[in-house]
DNA sequence: CGGTTATTTTGAATGATTCAAGATATTGAA
DNA sequence: TTCAATATCTTGAATCATTCAAAATAACCG
């Protein structure tokens, strides 16, 4: 790993190498998770360190940011290729997708009105396996984000809206 | 307006109706954005009633929420039509954009894993007219989100990740 | 009118993240 | 090596957006 921060000229520090491990183990973790991960791996580290670490890793593009609407900051070390992520309403899980059949999405758009576009980011909603058979008892959540295209969806009723768990 | 709450099954109040007509005289305004020109019009509104109305709102699909990476969250009242956004990195501008040429974007995903999804979400990141003008000197902002499919990004070189102010 | 339900207000609380400043390490030059 | 300069880490407080809880008002129905 030591050779992959030198590549990225980032410093390996017995902290930013534990953060490191930490979303290798498990990517789309939270920075608490992380920072749970890291102090059982190398006994202790402030929480502050870990967010120093991911800003700077996610920096020097080593990990990935993903922010889901609703649910605090997840980061990834699949950098490097192209793919999006489906979120669960109910749990929060979020899944990769690695990219989309056809050719290039959405991102071919017809009036900037002047902005220069370099990215575009693709989240779907919906229900993990799990929480698609476990449904109706339990409020969904509520997306908190923009509704669009997606064939069969219909507009559902109204729902109260709640917060991600998981 | 009353019968547009009425159609969608919400009590018209005068509280409301503010809210509803902030967003609508300023769409992509933020809570306290919102709270305040509600105040301005109607004199006295409490901000946990702002952040009631526009909940309710958004669940009879009134409003919409929308909710850039690192800004809060905003709300509009396009609703009922396909639109995405695109984010100003520098001073958070969101601009929409009246969805996008060919046919159905990066959603038909090919192995979901079991998820049922219902909803996709498309957000650009770039740079307003405005912004990309007066580049260089200010540090631009960090994404925060997930980098993806679009033609001439090449993997900038690192930049220091700041905050959206607007 | 009187009781029940809806809505609004007030104020405190929360969660995620950042700020600020001091303490430790690490590095490079003399 | 030895010191100074820089980088990194820790601690603890602060901030921002949002939510919770409970009391106060208002609206509705019989």
């Amino acid at each position: 790993m030591a050779e992959l921060f030198a590549e990225h000229r980032v410093h390996s520090t017995a902290q930013r190498m534990a953060v490191m491990r930490a979303v290798q183990a498990s990517p789309h973790a939270t920075a608490e998770e992380i920072y749970e991960q890291a102090r059982a791996d190398i006994g202790a580290i402030s929480r502050q360190s870990v967010y120093d670490a991911l800003a700077l890793l996610v920096e020097h593009r080593l990990l990935r940011r993903i922010q889901p609407a609703g649910s605090p900051t997840r980061y990834e070390d699949r950098v490097g290729d192209n793919h999006h992520h489906m979120v669960c309403r109910t749990c929060g899980a979020v899944q990769d997708v690695s990219c989309v059949t056809g050719r290039r999405p959405c991102l071919q758009v017809n009036d900037t009105h002047g902005f220069e576009i370099d990215e575009a980011e693709i989240a779907f909603w919906g229900y993990c396996a799990t929480c698609a058979h476990t449904r109706d008892s339990s409020a969904p959540l509520d997306s908190t984000t923009v509704q669009t295209v997606v064939p069969r969806s219909e507009a559902s009723p109204p729902q109260s809206p709640s917060t991600i768990n998981q």
